[in-house]
DNA sequence: ATCGGATGCGCAAACGTTAGCGCATAGGCT
DNA sequence: AGCCTATGCGCTAACGTTTGCGCATCCGAT
């Protein structure tokens, strides 16, 4: 009934237990220990099978450095995340967290936060090699795709538009902003305010263009234009200056281009006296946990994120396998979550 | 005008520029340039100057996993970050990879989430030879602790309680509540409500207690309990509870032992037709920016978190330092930032 | 009996850095 | 002039893994 975990069974001289500790209790070469237990069928399967027992028993642990250093390939994937004001990042960093994991490989936060990138950061890259990047901050900063170019390290943004040298993912924002338009115009809603990013982000201008196409598309006036920071207090400025226009000039519905600006908009209101679906239909766009509070109940079009971190790894993953694969850019169809703030 | 940056200038091969080229480049011995590089003094100063700007000049970047590898050293730390429905473990993070970064290490995301951490995701630990493990979920993943313990890495908890083998930084959650009890009682509130989290965690006791102890000082009758999970949607059911109450047997004020679920309830209350310093005080404990937002208003004490992960990776980079070292207990205290909702 | 190809594994050279010794050279002292 | 201590570097052996070859052995086919 030995039932201990493998902790240490045999390592007397607290010595690490490695792939020659292995090759030499069980009489074949590191080499053979290395190609076994990654499954290489050049070892007949009962060594394998043997082997892999050896070292579960033993407590076997690679040594990432040793294998990074002699195989190029780090298992490491480089984060560049989104400022804290969103917490749509958060929910990303969490969903690439897990996936990668589930995936044998592990996120080193570059770097996080709205702040410009230093150069030395960008180094960490290199440093340790990572065999990709993922990059979610507003712009690619500049140092850092330099660096990844120059090193044939794949880049892949999310949420964002691909730049030089890097394959993108995204959700469709022409399309989701769209749905939105047509589900307010559907409702008779006529005069319109847009909540945008002072910022421009990609996302953010393919977002303001889907929604007023389909205004457009209806004869509908251009919207009133708001520019502002993307956070909940972006939007709540702007939420504040529509709550100010005579009621002659308010308009009937307002969408934001991100659910934390759409937030910062009810608050604005509500604290105007005002009310989301009453007095104007709100709606936003992500689809944050946070707009399903009660408090909000933010009509906003979701974004699949669960799928968007799994075909970022996927292209990632391919690239790392072929450098030669050109950029691909995919975007996918987010889902429209109908709740009371549209009215 | 070669105004270039260091952008592979002699490398020709697309081989990396390692410090054994230096070495070729310029004649010395590798380990020479190992320690010029790292400014060991008994390279004379003028060789030492040679050497940078060579380095310089040939861009050179040091590669972690080699360095790992030679001195077992790795530059990582690796983290275990709380559940995404807290942001303060957001900000945590962000304040963790700004310091890191300064001070030349990066973070290594173990594991994020409330799930259980696997055996497999710890052993990352090990294989990456994290220097040092920074954890601020709820309780220290058991098998994490062992793995550390097993291996002599330091372990860190931030706003948590020390376990076996750990050190710990955390606010001074007792002061901080009873700073607020006073606070609340000094207005004439004499009718309390405690807002918990139901998963104990040491942080949630100790503000429970350092609230508790204050209203005992006052003769004040124990608070009402309530016990939800430690996010918005916990609060926002604890709300509802209280705003379902009697009237005369409404507290006058409820203090959440965490800003988001004070932030649930306010919310749930405004639903309920109750305001928040109207009907009766509310706040919270984190300090929040969302706290501060005008539709909160929130009073709450402000963890320092600066301080807190400043204090974090000192003890971190000490027990790197010397193993030996004990575990150590740090708490500093908030700052008590009275806002609207109390009142 | 001989040859040809699988099948199964070993050899040894990387990968880039670090660190324990050790060896010169130079200068100051007696 | 000889000895001693600094000062300044170089040698070399690690660190743990991967991988391109290459070499046996064994099987069946000729």
């Amino acid at each position: 009934m030995k039932d201990l975990p493998p902790k240490e069974p045999a390592a007397p001289e607290g010595r690490r237990t490695t792939i020659v500790t292995l090759s030499r209790q069980i009489g074949v070469a590191p080499s053979t220990i290395s190609r076994a237990l990654k499954g290489d069928t050049r070892i007949s399967a009962e060594t394998r099978a043997r082997i892999a027992r050896l070292a579960q028993e033993w407590g076997y642990t690679p040594h990432a450095s040793a294998r990074t250093l002699s195989s190029g390939r780090s298992g490491l994937i480089g984060v560049v995340l989104g400022p804290p004001t969103n917490p749509f990042y958060t929910g990303l960093l969490h969903e690439a967290v897990r996936q990668a994991a589930a995936r044998g490989m592990r996120l080193l936060v570059i770097h996080a936060g709205a702040g410009a990138i230093e150069d030395m950061t960008a180094d960490a890259l290199l440093q340790y090699q990572v065999d990709g990047c993922l990059i979610t901050s507003v712009e690619l900063p500049s140092h850092v795709g330099a660096v990844c170019a120059a090193n044939g390290v794949p880049v892949v943004m999310v949420n964002r538009v691909a730049r030089l040298n890097s394959s993108a993912v995204t959700c469709d924002n022409r399309f989701g902003s769209r749905q939105l338009a047509e589900l307010l115009l559907g409702q008779g809603r006529r005069r319109f305010a847009l909540v945008r990013t002072s910022t421009s982000s990609s996302t953010g201008q393919e977002r303001d263009q889907g929604f007023c196409d389909a205004l457009a598309d209806m004869g509908v006036e251009r919207p009133l234009r708001l520019d502002g920071r993307s956070s909940h207090q972006g939007g709540f400025a702007a939420g504040q200056q529509i709550a100010a226009l005579p009621v002659g000039e308010r308009p009937d519905a307002v969408f934001a281009v991100s659910d934390v600006m759409a937030m910062g908009v009810i608050d604005a209101l509500r604290m105007a006296g005002l009310s989301a679906p009453r007095d104007m239909a709100v709606v936003g766009f992500d689809g944050l946990p946070e707009a399903a509070w009660p408090h909000y109940d933010l009509t906003t079009v979701e974004q699949p994120l669960p799928a968007m971190i799994g075909r970022a790894l996927d292209l990632l993953q391919a690239r790392m396998a072929d450098r030669s694969l050109p950029d691909e850019t995919v975007s996918l169809r987010g889902r429209l979550v109908v709740r009371g703030s549209s009215g």
